[in-house]
RNA sequence: GCGCGGGUGGCGAAACUGGUAGACGCAGGGGACUUAAAAUCCCUUGCCGAAAGGCGUGCGGGUUCGAGUCCCGCCCCGCGCACCA
C-alpha cells in the first residue's frame, strides 16, 4: 500500500510550520482536464485504491449500491459515488484499510425492452452499456478497487445465486406454491406491474387478468421476528428507515377466529385474524376473497356472483390500485355460525380482500371499522355498536373517528363492561375452549416469490420430471448458463421456447425432462452482492473468510426508493447464509445514508392536439423580471414561449436530465463533484443549477489563483507562533476551527454541504487577509494548506495539484487527517446578545471566563438594553452560557 | 387508501442540544477594470418603513423568559406499497 507514513502525523509537519515548503512551479490557470488526468493517472499507477487484507489495520468498508447499466451515468449515480467517494477519502485519511468496490446489476426487464426495440440480445446492450459507465466512474476519479468488480449477469457470479437456492430448498426455506401474476390475455404473457398502465397492458392495452401460478418462494416470514428485532437495534440506520421497515414487517398480535360452516354435508371453519376480538359480538358479515374457495363454489350456481368474482379478477394485482379502489363487494347466499352467539353471518365476497393476505377472509364489523361501515352501509347490512368510548353518543348515520378507538364493551353480552384487552384475553378463551380459534400473532411480511416468467435472469435450477417430479439440479452441474444471445419478442420468455434449453434428463432417473425456464428476481443478485465483493474472484466457494475482515460494511449509501425491499431481502439473506454456516454476521450494514432524488426543471408545450412535448432545460430560456423572479420560458430553438411544469426528478419520460459527461467535459470532475455535495445535504432532494454548478467551477478557480498568488510571492518562512499579530491570530483561529469543522462534517454529521461552505468561508478570509509580513505569509500558508487538504475528499483532482504547488512532495491521498491545534482555538472575548422580553435589544463583548454575574451587570449596563426596559422593573435575568442574556420586564 | 419523509428570502440552503432566522452559494441591483464584451474584483440584497421600529420559517391553535426546532389539528408536495431497479 502506498502510504508514506509518519511524515505529517498529528501535530508535526504542515500545522506548526516546521516544514519548509519547496514550491513546484505551478501553471497560472487551472485546467481540469491536465489536473484530472494527472492525478488520476498517478493513483492508477500506484495502485492506490487496491484494497488488501490486513489484520493489523481497521478496516472501512464503504459500499454504495451498484447501478444497473442503464446506458450512461445520471446525475443520481454521480451524487450516489460523490457521496460515498467522499467518505471514502476520509476514512482513508483518518487512517482505515479501505475497501470501496463497485460492481453491476445486470440482469432486468429494462435489457429484454431494449432487445425489444433494438434487436439486439439483451447480452450485448447490457455489456455495452458497462464498458460505457465504467469509463465514466473512472472519469469521475472515484477511489475504486476495479480488481473486485462483480457483474451479476456473468455465470461466475449467479452459479451462487442456485447454488444458495438449493441450499434453502433443502432447508424448505424456499419452496413452491402459487401465487398472482398479471396476465395480458393477447401477448398470453406475464407482466411486471410497471408494464400495467391503469389495468391495461402497455403493448397491447388489453385488460389485465389476475393468474395464479405456480412460483417458488423464499421463506422471508420465517426471520420476521429476528428481522423486526434487529432492524430496532440499527443504530447507525436512520429512524425513519427502520420505522418503514418495521412497518412493513408488521407484527400485530391478535386473535384468529373460526366461523364454522357446513358445506356439501361436511363441517369446515373459515377462519379470519383480527386485532379487535373484542368487536366480535358486532360482527355483522364476513367477506372472502374473490379468489377464495367458498367464492368459487358458491357462484357455481349463481351467473351474477360469477360475473362479479370475474370482475374481481381483472385489474393488476399492485397493492396501492386495489387499496384505492372502490369497494364492491356480493353476497354468496351462504351463511357462517357466529362461534359465540350462534347467529348466521352472511358471507360476502369483496373486492378489497386480499387472497395472499392471511386465509383469504375477514370479519366485518361495521360498527368499529371504518372501511366495513361504509361498505354496511352501501349494502344495507346491520351496525351494530358494541364498544363504548366514555359515553359518548354513537349514530350509525355517520361515521365517527372514535368509532375506532379502544372502549369497553358493550352490548356484548358476558363480556360487557371489560375494557380492550380484558375482552380479548376472554374472548379468545372462550373462543380456544370451543375449538374456534386462539391467541395468534400476525405479520404483514409475506413470503418473497422470486419466480420471473422472464428471459434476462438469472435460471432457477430446477429440472421438471414426469416421474420424479421437482427435482433439483445437482450442484455439480452448476451453474445452469443462460443463453446470451435470444432475443425476447414480448410474447412470453424466449427461454420457454427453446428446445436446447429445456430438453434435458432427469438427475434423478436419467428420463428425458425439461428444465424449469423461469428466472430469479433481481432482487436476489443484489442481495448478496457485497459480501461477493470480500470474496472476489473465488470460483471454489460462495463466499471465503476474507467476509470476516471485510463485512459487515461499515457504510452503505443509496437511494431512499430501497428502504424497504433490497435492505430487507439482504438482510434476510444475510441471516440464511448465516444459519447455513457461510457467514458468522447477522446484520450486513452496519450504517446506513438514504440519499435523496436529483431534480430539475420541467418545461413542455402541450399541443391542441397530440401528445405533450418536454423539452430539456438546456434547449429552454428562462425569462425574469427586474428582481430575478421567474415570469416564463421559452424554447432557445424557435423564441416561442414554453410552459412551466415546476421541477421534478430526472428522469427520460420528462426529458429533464442532465447528462453528466457533456458537463464533465465542460468543467471537470472536481466541478461536478463539489457542485453535487455543496448543493443540498445528503438526503434531501438536491436540484440540478446550471448557474449553481458554474458557481462551483468559480469556487476551484479562486482556490487555485489563492494558492498561485500565495506561491508566486516566493519563499515562506516557518510559523512563529508567540508573537502574532490579532488579524492573524484571527485567521489562524478560523483556519483550525475550519479543520475541526469539516472533519466533523464529514465523519460525524455526513452534511457535506455545510463543510464546503465552511472551507468557503475560509477561503473568502485568506483572500482578505493582508499578507504583507512574514508571519501573515505562514498563516496563510497554513490556513491554504488547510483548505486544500480539507478540500480533498470532496474534490481531489485539483487539491491533489494544489498539494504539490504548496510544497508537499508526497500524494495527498496518502496524507494524515490533522488535529486542531487548541492552542490556535483560544479566544478571549465573546460577543452575547440581550433579549428584552424576548427580543434581540442589545449586543455585550465578555471575556469568555466571565461568571454569571458580570454577564448579567454588562446586559443591564448596555445601552440599548436600558432604554428597552425603560420604566419597567426586571423580573427575570437569564443567562445562556456562551450565547444569550434574557431579560424578563413588566 | 396505507406506511414514511418534507414545506425557511427571487432560488438551493444554514441554524447540530428550545437560545442572534437566512451562514455559504446562485440569481438580481450598483460600481471598478476594459475601446467594448467576457472574465475578475469591490459594494449591496427577507418584507414593510424616511427612521425608530414592526412583520416574517405552509396554515390555525398551544407550551415557554424564548419555538424553524416541542405538542394538537389542518393543507400541500415527494418516496414506497411486494414483478422498475
Amino acid at each position: 500500500m502506498a502510504r508514506a507514513g509518519g511524515r505529517i502525523g498529528g501535530h508535526s509537519g504542515i500545522l506548526d510550520g516546521s516544514l519548509q515548503p519547496v514550491f513546484q512551479p505551478m501553471q497560472e490557470i487551472y485546467d481540469p482536464a491536465a489536473v484530472e488526468a494527472a492525478a488520476q493517472r498517478s493513483w492508477d499507477e500506484a495502485g492506490t485504491f487496491r484494497a488488501v487484507e490486513d489484520p493489523t489495520r481497521e478496516k472501512y468498508y464503504c459500499l454504495s449500491m451498484f447501478p444497473y447499466p442503464s446506458g450512461r451515468l445520471h446525475m443520481g449515480h454521480v451524487r450516489n459515488y460523490t457521496i460515498g467517494d467522499v467518505i471514502s477519502r476520509y476514512m482513508r485519511m483518518q487512517g482505515r484499510n479501505v475497501l470501496q468496490p463497485m460492481g453491476w446489476d445486470a440482469f432486468g426487464l429494462p435489457a429484454e425492452n431494449a432487445a425489444m426495440a433494438n434487436n439486439v440480445p439483451p447480452a450485448r446492450w447490457t455489456y455495452d452499456n458497462i464498458a460505457t459507465m465504467k469509463r465514466q466512474l473512472k472519469a469521475l476519479g472515484f477511489g475504486l478497487d476495479w480488481d473486485r468488480e462483480v457483474t451479476t449477469c456473468r455465470p461466475e457470479y449467479y452459479r451462487w445465486n442456485q447454488w444458495l437456492f438449493l441450499r434453502m430448498l433443502e432447508r424448505g426455506v424456499a419452496y413452491k406454491k402459487t401465487g398472482t401474476v398479471n396476465w395480458d390475455p393477447i401477448d398470453k404473457t406475464v407482466l411486471a406491474n410497471e408494464q400495467v398502465i391503469d389495468g391495461k397492458g402497455w403493448r397491447t392495452g388489453a385488460v389485465i387478468e389476475k393468474r395464479e401460478i405456480p412460483m417458488y418462494y423464499l421463506g422471508i416470514t420465517r426471520y420476521a421476528q429476528e428481522l423486526l428485532d434487529e432492524v430496532e437495534q440499527l443504530a447507525g440506520w436512520p429512524e425513519r428507515v427502520r420505522t418503514m421497515q418495521a412497518n412493513w414487517i408488521g407484527r400485530s398480535e391478535g386473535v384468529t377466529i373460526a366461523f364454522p360452516y357446513t358445506l356439501e354435508g361436511q363441517a369446515r371453519q373459515l377462519k379470519v385474524f383480527t386485532t379487535r376480538a373484542d368487536t366480535l359480538m358486532g360482527a355483522t358479515f364476513v367477506a372472502v376473497a374473490a379468489e377464495h374457495p367458498l367464492a368459487a363454489h358458491a357462484a357455481r350456481g349463481d351467473a351474477a356472483l360469477a360475473a362479479f368474482v370475474d370482475e374481481c379478477k381483472r385489474g393488476s394485482v399492485m397493492e396501492a390500485d386495489l387499496a384505492t379502489m372502490d369497494k364492491k363487494g356480493m353476497p354468496t347466499g351462504l351463511t357462517v355460525t357466529h362461534p359465540l352467539s350462534g347467529a348466521a353471518v352472511p358471507v360476502w365476497v369483496g373486492n378489497y380482500v386480499l387472497m395472499g393476505y392471511g386465509e383469504g377472509a375477514v370479519m366485518g364489523v361495521p360498527g368499529h371499522d371504518e372501511r366495513d361501515f361504509a361498505f354496511a352501509r352501501k349494502y344495507s347490512l346491520p351496525i351494530v355498536q358494541v364498544i363504548d368510548v366514555a359515553g359518548q353518543p354513537y349514530s350509525t348515520d355517520a361515521w365517527q373517528a372514535w368509532y375506532a378507538d379502544e372502549g369497553v364493551c358493550v352490548c356484548s353480552g358476558r363480556y360487557d363492561g371489560l375494557d380492550h384487552a380484558a375482552a380479548v384475553r376472554a374472548i379468545a378463551a372462550d373462543l380456544q375452549a370451543q375449538g374456534c380459534g386462539s391467541l395468534q400473532v400476525q405479520w404483514r411480511l409475506r413470503d418473497w416469490g422470486i419466480s420471473r416468467q422472464r428471459y434476462w435472469g438469472c435460471p432457477i435450477p430446477i429440472i421438471h420430471c414426469d416421474a420424479c417430479g421437482d427435482v433439483p439440479v445437482p450442484d455439480k452441474d452448476l451453474p445452469v448458463v443462460l443463453p446470451e444471445d435470444l432475443v425476447p419478442d414480448g410474447t412470453g420468455s424466449p427461454l420457454a421456447k427453446l428446445r436446447s434449453f429445456i430438453d434435458c434428463e432427469c438427475p434423478a432417473c436419467g428420463k428425458a425432462a425439461r428444465r424449469e425456464t423461469d428466472t430469479m428476481d433481481t432482487f436476489v443478485d443484489s442481495s448478496w452482492y457485497f459480501l461477493r465483493f470480500a470474496s472476489a474472484g473465488n470460483e471454489q466457494a460462495m463466499v471465503d473468510g476474507r467476509v470476516e475482515y471485510w463485512l459487515p460494511a461499515d457504510q452503505y449509501i443509496g437511494g431512499i426508493e430501497h428502504a424497504i425491499l433490497h435492505l430487507l431481502y439482504s438482510r434476510f439473506w444475510t441471516k440464511v447464509m448465516r444459519d447455513i454456516g457461510l457467514v458468522k454476521i447477522s446484520e450486513p450494514f452496519s450504517n446506513l445514508l438514504t440519499q435523496g432524488m436529483v431534480r430539475n426543471g420541467i418545461y413542455f408545450r402541450k399541443p391542441a392536439s397530440g401528445r405533450v412535448v418536454y423539452y430539456n432545460p438546456t434547449e429552454v430560456e428562462v425569462l425574469t423580471d427586474a428582481k430575478g423572479t421567474p415570469i416564463g420560458a421559452r424554447l432557445k430553438a424557435d423564441g416561442e414561449p414554453v410552459e412551466s411544469g415546476g421541477i421534478g426528478t430526472m428522469s427520460k419520460s420528462r426529458n429533464n436530465g442532465v447528462d453528466p459527461q457533456a458537463f464533465i467535459d465542460r468543467y471537470g470532475a472536481d466541478t461536478a463533484r463539489l457542485f453535487m455535495m455543496f448543493a443540498a445535504p445528503p438526503e434531501l432532494s438536491l436540484d440540478w443549477s446550471d448557474e449553481g454548478a458554474e458557481g462551483a467551477f468559480r469556487f476551484l478557480k479562486r482556490l487555485w489563483k489563492a494558492v498561485h498568488t500565495h506561491v508566486q510571492a516566493g519563499p515562506v518562512a516557518a510559523l512563529d507562533r508567540s508573537a502574532l499579530a490579532p488579524a492573524d491570530r484571527d485567521l489562524r483561529r478560523l483556519a483550525h476551527q475550519t479543520l475541526a469543522k469539516v472533519g466533523d462534517d464529514y465523519g460525524r454529521r455526513r452534511t457535506f454541504n455545510t463543510a464546503i461552505a465552511a472551507v468557503m468561508e475560509l477561503l473568502n478570509a485568506i483572500t482578505r487577509h493582508d499578507a504583507a509580513s512574514p508571519d501573515a505569509r505562514a498563516v496563510v500558508h497554513e490556513a491554504l494548506d488547510i483548505a486544500v487538504l480539507t478540500l480533498s475528499p470532496v474534490v481531489p483532482h485539483v487539491t491533489e495539484a494544489l498539494w504539490h504547488a504548496l510544497g508537499h512532495p508526497g500524494s495527498m491521498v496518502d496524507e494524515t487527517w490533522p488535529q486542531p491545534d487548541p492552542e490556535a482555538l483560544v479566544q478571549d472575548a465573546i460577543e452575547l446578545v440581550v433579549q428584552v422580553n424576548g427580543k434581540l435589544r442589545g449586543r455585550i463583548s465578555v471575556a469568555v471566563d466571565a461568571d454569571e454575574a458580570s454577564v448579567r451587570a454588562a446586559a443591564l449596563a448596555d445601552a440599548d438594553v436600558r432604554r428597552h426596559i425603560g420604566e419597567m422593573t426586571v423580573r427575570k435575568v437569564i443567562v445562556v452560557k456562551g450565547k444569550l442574556v434574557s431579560v424578563v420586564a413588566a
